[in-house]
DNA sequence: TTGTAAGCGTTATCAA
DNA sequence: TTGATAACGCTTACAA
């Protein structure tokens, strides 16, 4: 079918070989119905024939619009990207739009952020993952929308996790099963700081109601990572070696924690219970079976989506700031007491 | 500085400012040493007053080449990609080129694969990351390498781990540890077969050495998954519960096995050593710590950026197939028996 | 060292 | 329903 072994065919050797002019296969490539079936069938047998795929450069340097839509993610190792590009998908990529991602290193040395990579293609829009670099600029007229991420970029929508909501039911989810003393371990984070602030306000709720639940919190000035979880963990009980459950700003942090009670000859969830936040697989993994807050990456994915072809189609709306209650899932390491 | 909001400037605007001709301004962005540093400050200077940013449509459609390179990801829930990318950015992208990355379910429905999209981009040349579809068609000409992934594609140079010299490795630790009897959980694929083969002729080696050492594997009729692990750990240990130590086709594998173990009551790995492949991050946090076998990504993405780069230069060049030596990482989930 | 002009492979605008 | 022909934004001989 193939040969291949030289240049790639072009619009012209289409043509040539279907009998007909460029426009008319330019015509059939863009599904147009005013083509006669006889010169379609032409066409489609001649491009079959000769292997032919319309040049991305040509379409997007000679068309009005790139079709093409610029992921930026923080990091590549946040699994939480693979569940918010499913959403993406789904509402961009089957409205027609080309995705592409990048981290925030992808090409650095060619382009300077992957951002200038994008404006380079002229996607026709840019979707942040993640909490926007604070110093990434981009220019007006440019639509952005920032997934997750609560620092707000001029200019652009959010789409973001509710993490009061989530920092209220991990509270509310640990008084229901008897816990008095409470404990959240974090870092120095947007997200962090949001969720510790809902935990404490579920804690109020459930000490208003007439429980008598108090909350001591850890916050280390160090990034929310596993070694935070087992130190501020180990800080945590330390000095309140009454606390039965713990509530980490994130999973990994929860593993830590998770870590930290093993160290101290203490057994999850019988002596204390854990949960975390994000529901990433390795708390779904049945090994570990961590308690945690779905963030509900997929729906952001989707209203993220969904919202920037609005503002590609309007670029003069009013941004807005859409949260998505996330969601409670109840594993193995959080229990009654 | 910006003002974006209307159409981006082009080199024509960016001429017209400096007051040259645009192959003036062409030569710049080339860092051509042909240009007078006068004019060439001039261009700089426009540059920046316009915000502009060269069209990579018009660049690659007007070039010779489109220094750009496809990656093909199997799915980007597998974190090794992560270490991959890191060598394939050092060997590729520091060389000049532009990495696009895709899994395999990206743009479909837009083009049929990610293959044919970036046939389009008219990239020079593929990595496929991760074995290779079964109904892969790559078009001769173009230069493709197989990073990680045992089946062979044709024309394409393979780069990857060698998972038998992995399985030898594991059975030589854990007979160093002083293991005699020693479990295999795997499933259907190329790489669990590889590395329960190496394991064999590890145990193999021992046996030979005069170590009254044996082995039994398990191997179901499933993919290499957590669940996997569970089932057949149980099984192993069901019909063979003299087994002290078992191998696991890869870390998930091993995540279930460690499950299965505490199912029965009994701890790791004070009763059952467990190591298991890959040294994903799971296997490296502190609250796993699983002895694991180390593909070393990153010099596969290294070797296959390097090995895709003499392929482009000279597409003559024979194929070639490269293994990886592999690296133990001892962890908590090992001991002497 | 700089400018002119001819492509690159498409889409888009008109005519026919 | 089809076909010329002019863009699109850049690179690249070739001249000057």
């Amino acid at each position: 079918m193939t040969m291949g072994n030289t240049k790639p065919a072009t619009i012209y050797d289409v043509a040539a070989r279907a009998g007909v002019s460029k426009s008319l296969v330019s015509l059939v490539l863009q599904r147009s119905p005013r083509v006669s079936e006889q010169r379609r069938a032409a066409v489609l047998a001649a491009i079959q024939e000769l292997d032919y795929r319309p040049s991305t450069a040509a379409v997007s340097l000679a068309g009005t619009r790139s079709r093409t839509i610029g992921v930026v993610l923080d990091d590549f190792r946040n699994q939480w990207f693979v569940d918010l590009l499913t959403g993406l998908r789904e509402s961009l990529q089957d409205q027609g739009h080309r995705l592409v991602v990048a981290d925030r290193f992808l090409n650095t040395g060619l382009d300077v952020s992957p951002v200038e990579g994008f404006l380079s293609m002229r996607v026709e829009g840019l979707v942040i993952a993640g909490e926007p670099d604070p110093d990434l600029v981009v220019p007006a007229g440019t639509p952005v929308v920032v997934a997750g991420g609560r620092a707000a970029l001029p200019r652009a929508d959010t789409v973001a996790n509710d993490d009061l909501a989530g920092g209220r039911m991990a509270a509310g989810h640990l008084v229901e099963l008897g816990h008095v003393r409470l404990g959240f371990v974090g870092g120095r984070s947007a997200a962090s700081d949001a969720r510790l602030e809902g935990w404490r306000a579920g804690i109020d709720v459930a000490a208003g109601v007439g429980d008598d639940v108090t909350g001591v919190a850890v916050v280390l000035a160090a990034d929310v990572t596993e070694e935070t979880g087992v130190s501020g963990t180990h800080r945590l009980l330390d000095e309140h070696p009454d606390v039965t459950a713990v509530f980490a700003a994130n999973d990994v942090t929860a593993l830590g924690a998770m870590s930290a009670i093993a160290d101290r000859g203490l057994r999850v969830p019988e002596d204390v219970s854990v949960i975390g936040y994000d529901d990433t697989p390795i708390a779904a993994s049945r090994y570990v079976g961590l308690t945690s807050i779905d963030d509900r990456s997929i729906d952001i994915g989707r209203g993220a989506g969904a919202r920037l072809l609005e503002r590609i189609a309007d670029p003069t709306l009013p941004t807005t700031e859409v949260l998505v209650e996330p969601r409670l899932v109840a594993r193995r390491t959080t229990a009654r007491r």
